[in-house]
Formats: structure tokens, C-alpha cells, sequence
DNA sequence: TATGAATGAGCGTTCATTCAT
DNA sequence: CATGAATGAACGCTCATTCAT
């Protein structure tokens, strides 16, 4: 909820860095309030910068926004692109993507947030940028890759729908995120908490694997047996 | 994208009917456009009513909009009171809990985007709500009643939080509905189609029972063995 | 500043009562807020009677408030047919009516605030009046008499005007309270405490008879000499 | 009854003409139609300005009529500043020091409004005002001077409190112009011609000086005798 | 490049008033 | 006689945007 602070580019000639710095504090605003209830004068003024300023560098409200959101989906998309992952067994992969998401859905909560703004406007936004989907083109490949490799080994389950594994693994960690104002409300406990997050993270591997994971013959491989994660406090 | 149109009660000096006619349109403009971007203006035109009617009714734009989103959360409470689901054993329960689940947020669109709504203002209103809070008291005592049922007879696995349960549940169900135009324009393709919605579905539920049952000794067991759903079409 | 009791005309058939109630709740609304800050459904409210009742009675919001204008000045006047003055002699008769002015002035505040408001429209309203002018045809004739009369026995001054005295008579007295909230804001103490009242009454009688009467030639007969007032406490 | 027209700055991007021009028609708004009655449209047309500089320069109604009551007080004041009374012997002080704020009154007629207008509103205003008071600490000083010159000299009266004075001084000047409107329908004659105005001043002077001024031994020194204002036309 | 001045459209809200019974 | 339902006009104010330099 605070204005992004960033080196203020007071006095400074330097346009990129202007540029950057509005962008910055424009990103915090629509994160804050959505792109109808984000106010131009906000920005502006967060951003000591002449109002006129914005219209010179993105056009519009709508393109500023634009701005924003092709920045932070682009972000997305860059963490997505991790080709470790397919040096690693199909198990182990799994599991780090699963967490890579999770993660990064934590980490980035501007991202969270963005996304449902722009899915309240029928990401009517989104389709307009020339940038963003060429990112997207390859989207499941990773996925596909790690699923098929650990199914032709027949440690997966066949007849799992690529797409629909992508949909559970973003849910399970957008969800919680995504509403947790509501649901803490009703549900009377905080959500987003370090302790709870960490206990989210493993019950969410330990879906996607029950649910991917052959059990092994002799029911010694049960998923949830190995699913303390080490690298995680 | 519609106003509702509703037997439009115009010419009537019913106070209820046109209480509840400016109800339904209000709820369609905040569905569609959010709380900064709805307009009293759009709703009394499409009720073919004075706008100051709505302020004499519900007193202000924020409380038109609380009474929108009390409303859609009296609907999922009270679709969430499934005392049938107590009479089923464990499994088949669990299995029905999710598919109502699921089947409620895909018959309820405006539920999916009220809630994305409030969560970007935060829950702010929904806080401000004196009916809600009190339905939603017991909400996970049914599927704590189930999960446990199927733990006590060795079921369903040990260890698993409720909450966090309840948060894979309706997080499966819901981001792929509530995120679904930034999807399938990132992936090509509709996503709530019915023919994908099925297939959804049944994945949703595969990967819960998945999750919570034990495999059988002999592996015959599997749960996605049985994740045809006979009730749906 | 509260809204007026009276017998509260509720359920009563009594048309003239209820007439009579809201007369009395528009006065105290015009006296609080002036004629455009009055508000008809707050009189409405206060009454506890259909707003429409007001325009049944009274037509508009003008005209109401004319009723109420014309009800104060009735009263005014009402009050200065003071013929028990000119049985007394011209210098008891004079600070006689310099008493009952200020003591008028003192204990009708709604007066001196419908008269400060009627003046701020320019008194439009009051010459849209058929029943007051009438009524003050006469208006300086007592105060005529009482002088005349002084003035024939040596007692008061020569040469002065009857209107100027009757604007001096009634501005000692009318400007201390109508502009009370801010001389007291800038004098920095109360005016309309018992005990500063009865000090400038006192001072107010002494100014009008300093003036009026003659010094006698001994200079024992300074109208100050006698300003103390027996009858006020 | 008119705007104000002043030099018009349309086409003009000088902001502190703009300002002012501002200022000086919603004074004149409020002179004619009080706060509640006043209209930011009006003024924002009569100034052939975009009603967003209204508030761009004077945040709210409320704080604009604040800035129009500060300044017209704070005029009011300069004017009361009057050292060169101080130089004159008593007497001829008080007469000066009534005649100016007489003719001060008569001179603004805007400054009789406001203030009409500010205590209907309970001086609520004034009262936020931070500029106003200060300068109005020593109010009664130059006042209180003269009188007790006066005093000691044994030619005004003992026993006169300074604040009686100063009301009764202002209310005689105050009463005639304020109500002048409802006045002078009900005496049946204009009250603020020149002729009437200068017969008032004189009426004034004479009863503040006959109050004040003890009468010289052998009667000769009747303040009346001098009550011709040499100055005045 | 950057700014202070200014705008047009429209928003949420209010208010005196009228309609229908 | 009295009421609940409903209205039209306009009010104070906001906001994205443009002008002029």
C-alpha cells in the first residue's frame, strides 16, 4: 500500500529514469485501487513530477496502465522460463515448478493483484499489447515437457491434460493470495502469514504430486512421505 | 455485459419489486464494471428509474454496493449448508462437496467477479457488513466433519489442515473462471467452453481425492479410477 | 437551536393543530438555517408528518417560509401597541419603550434571526406579504407622541428625527444580538449572558434618554443619575 | 445585485488576476445570495472561468466563502486602525472614530451582508479562520484610549464600559443599512438616499457624544450645538 | 523537455416537488 | 385528509486531459 520509493529523480535530465520512476509509482497505484479508481493526479504527485509528464511519456490512463501491466507479465513470464528444471528428475522438476509458482506468486503480490484488475476489465487491456503475448507462445512447454518425460518413465499418471494441470498449480497458490481479504475476514485467522504460508506451500505440493504420482507397488513412494521441503525456513 | 432486464416493473408503485429490480441491475453494473468503474447513472437508466431513487432506497453508491455483495455471499452460504453431504460415506461426500463447490462458481459468474472485486478493495465493505459475518461462523464445519469421517476410517490421509483443504478446493474452482480472460488469451484458447468445464471438472476432483485417499494395498484403488461423474451430463 | 415541541399532532384529525405544529417546526428550521439552507424534508421529519402535508398546507417552500415571516412580525408588533405608555410621562414613557423594545429583541431571538434573514433576500419575501404591512401603518406613532409630547414640556431636545430615533432605539438593541457569534468569536468573551444583558440594557436606555433630555440647568438631572433600573433583576 | 465585472483576464494564464477575480465575484455571489444560496456555477460562469479553477484555487465552497469573509474582515480592520485619532482631543476623536466607522459601513455594503450572512451561520466560518483573530486582539484599544483621555479630562462621562460603546457605536450605524430592506417597506420610505444617510450620520454623532460628553456648567456646551460635520456634504 | 494554467464532461448526491391512491 | 412512491433539475465536486509557453 505505499507509494514505491525508487532513487527520485528530482532535477534529474535523465528520461529513462523518469520514465522508470513513473512507471513504478503507477504500477503501485493500480495495484492499490484497479485501473478505474487509480487517479492520474496520485501519480503524479507520488512521483513529484508535473502531471502533463505522464500524458508526454504513455499517452493515456489506459495506455500507462497498459504500460504496467505488459511489465509485470513480462516479469512472470522471465521467472517461468527456468530450463534447470529439465536436468532435474521428472519428480523433482515437478515439485520446483510447483514452488517456483508458488513462490513467485508470494513474492510478487502487485502481480496477484494485477492480474485480477485486469481480469475484471475482461483483460481487455492485456489484448491490446504487442508484447506480451509473443512471451506466451511456448507458455506450457516446460510443463508438457516435465509431465511427459515423468509419464513415459510411468511415475506419472497418464491422461493428464496439460492445460489443466497449469490451471491447478497457478490456482492452488493464486487463490489463497488473490482473496485472502475476504476469506481471513470470514474465515476469522490471517492467511499470509509466514508460518501459514509455509504450511500452504507444502499441502499444495503435496496435491499436484498425489495427484500426478503413481504410487509405487510396495506403498513405500506415498508423496506426502518426502514432502518437507529442505530449502525453505 | 447486460443490464438486467427482469419483468420490468416500470409504471408500478411496488417499493419492493423496485427495491430488488434496482438490486439486480446494480448487481449486473458492479459485475461488470467493478465499484470505482460502475455508474449510478448506468443503473437508474437501466432501471428505467430515478436516480434518486437508488439514494433513497440504499443511501449511497458504497452501500448499493454492499447491499450487491451481502447478497452474493447470503447465495454461497446458503448453498454451502449441504446437509445431505452427512449422509454419504466420506469419499462419495468429499466428492460432491467439491463438484457443488465447482458447479456453484460455474453457474454463478457474478459471484467470481464480486469476490475479485472485493478483494481489490480489500474487503473493505465486506467488513463494514453486520449480515454476513454471522452465516459464515461455521463455515468449515462440514468438510471437517467429512475429512475427519474419512480419516477415522483410514481413508483419507492424515495430516491435512482443513483450511488449507478448503483454500484447494475453491481455489481450483475458481481461478480458471476468475482469471479465464487473461488464460485463454495467453493460451490460445476459451476456456468455459462446457466441453472443457466437464473436463475440468472431473481433473478438480481427481486431484482432491487424489490428495486425500489412501491407494489401497493391491493399487486397484487408484481414485481416478472412479472419477467418472455419473450426475453430470 | 432544537427543534419546537408542542403537543405532537400525531394520529390527530385535528387540521388546524397540525397546521400549527409545522408552522412552529419551520420557524425553528428557517431561524437555524436561514431560507436556503432550510430543508422541507428535515421539517418534514422533525413534524413527523408526509412531506407532502407541507405542500397540502402551505404550497411551497417560499411560501412557508412566509408564513413564518409573517407570524414573527405580527408578533412584533403586536407587542409595540403599547398604549399603557402614553398614560405615564414622556421621560418614563421613553425609557418605557427603549425597555420593551430590547426586552422583545432579547427574549425573541427567532425574531432578530428571521429579520437578519429576510434582510439577506432583499425582504422580497415580505413584500410579497399581504397581512403585515397593514399592520405597521402606525408604526411611529407611539413613538411620535411620546416625543412630541417631551418636547412640548422642554424635557427632550428639539429638532430630532422620529425615524432616526426608532432606528437608534431599535439598533442599540438588535445589533449586539444579531451579530452576537462574531463579536463574541473577536471580542473574545460572551454577549448574551444574564448578567452583560442587563448591563447594556441599562446602558441602552441611558444613551436614548442622554440624548433626548435636556440637562436641567442645575446639572443635577443627568439622565445617568437615574439609569439604574428597580424593576429588572 | 449584478456579478462583478472587473477587468476580465479571460484569455489571460496569469493566476493571481485569476485568483483575484475569483474572489471578487463569489464575493459578490455571497454578498447577494448568502452562503447556502450562493452558487458555485454562477460564480464559475460570471467569472468565464471552468468550474474546476474554483476549486483548483479555493478547494470548497466553505473555504471560499472562508477567503471572501477573511478578507472583507480583515478590511474591515485596516480601516479601524486609526492612529491619527489618537492626536486629536477626546471629543473630537469620538466624533471621527464614529463618523469613520459609520462611514465605513455605508461605504461596503458588502461588509454589512457578510456579516449578516456569517452570524446566521453562528459564525461557524469566522471562527476556522486563522487569519482574523490575531488581527483582531486589540479591538477595543483605540477606543478604550479615548474614553479614559476623555474621562480624566472630566469631559466624558464615568462609569461608561468600553464594549457597551463600541456596540452601541457600531449598532447604530449597523442597524439602519442591514435591515434597511424590511425597514423601509414597513416605514414606507427609502432609508440610504443621500439625503437620509447624512441626516443619520449626524443623528448618530449626536447621541454618542450627548451620552458621552458631560454638559458644561452653563449649558452652552450641548453636544448637539456641534454636531454639524463640516466634512460631510 | 517540462511546467503551470485551464478545461469539458460527467460523477455521486441533494432537494423541492408531484403522482397515484 | 393523508401517504408512500417517484421525479427533474441542478448542485458541489472530480477527473482525465489539453493549452500555452
Amino acid at each position: 500500500m505505499e507509494a514505491v520509493e525508487m532513487t527520485p529523480p528530482r532535477r534529474t535530465r535523465n528520461a529513462a529514469a523518469t520514465r522508470a520512476h513513473i512507471l513504478a509509482v503507477a504500477q503501485a497505484e493500480f495495484v492499490d485501487h484497479g485501473l478505474s479508481g487509480a487517479r492520474m493526479d496520485r501519480i503524479a504527485t507520488a512521483c513529484a513530477v508535473n502531471k502533463n509528464l505522464l500524458y508526454h511519456y504513455f499517452g493515456s490512463k489506459e495506455d500507462l496502465y497498459l504500460a504496467v501491466i505488459e511489465a509485470i507479465w513480462a516479469g512472470l513470464r522471465a521467472h517461468q522460463r527456468d530450463d534447470e528444471l529439465l536436468a532435474l528428475p521428472p519428480d523433482q522438476a515437478m515439485r520446483r515448478l510447483v514452488t517456483n509458482t508458488f513462490d513467485h506468486f508470494v513474492a510478487t503480490p502487485e502481480l496477484i493483484r494485477l492480474m485480477s484488475v485486469e481480469n475484471i476489465h475482461y483483460a481487455r487491456n492485456l489484448r491490446r499489447s504487442t508484447t506480451v503475448k509473443p512471451l506466451y507462445g511456448d507458455l506450457l512447454d516446460t510443463l508438457r515437457t516435465i509431465l511427459q518425460r515423468g509419464q513415459s518413465e510411468g511415475m506419472f499418471r497418464p491422461g493428464v491434460d496439460v492445460i489443466d494441470l497449469y490451471l491447478s498449480i497457478s490456482g492452488l497458490a493464486y487463490f489463497f493470495l488473490s482473496n485472502q481479504h475476504t476469506l481471513s475476514w470470514l474465515l476469522d485467522r490471517p492467511l499470509v502469514t509466514p508460518r501459514r504460508v509455509a504450511a500452504r506451500r507444502r499441502h499444495v505440493v503435496d496435491m499436484v504430486l498425489a495427484y500426478l504420482v503413481h504410487p509405487s507397488p510396495d506403498g513405500q513412494d506415498m508423496p506426502a512421505a518426502q514432502s518437507g521441503e529442505r530449502r525453505q525456513g
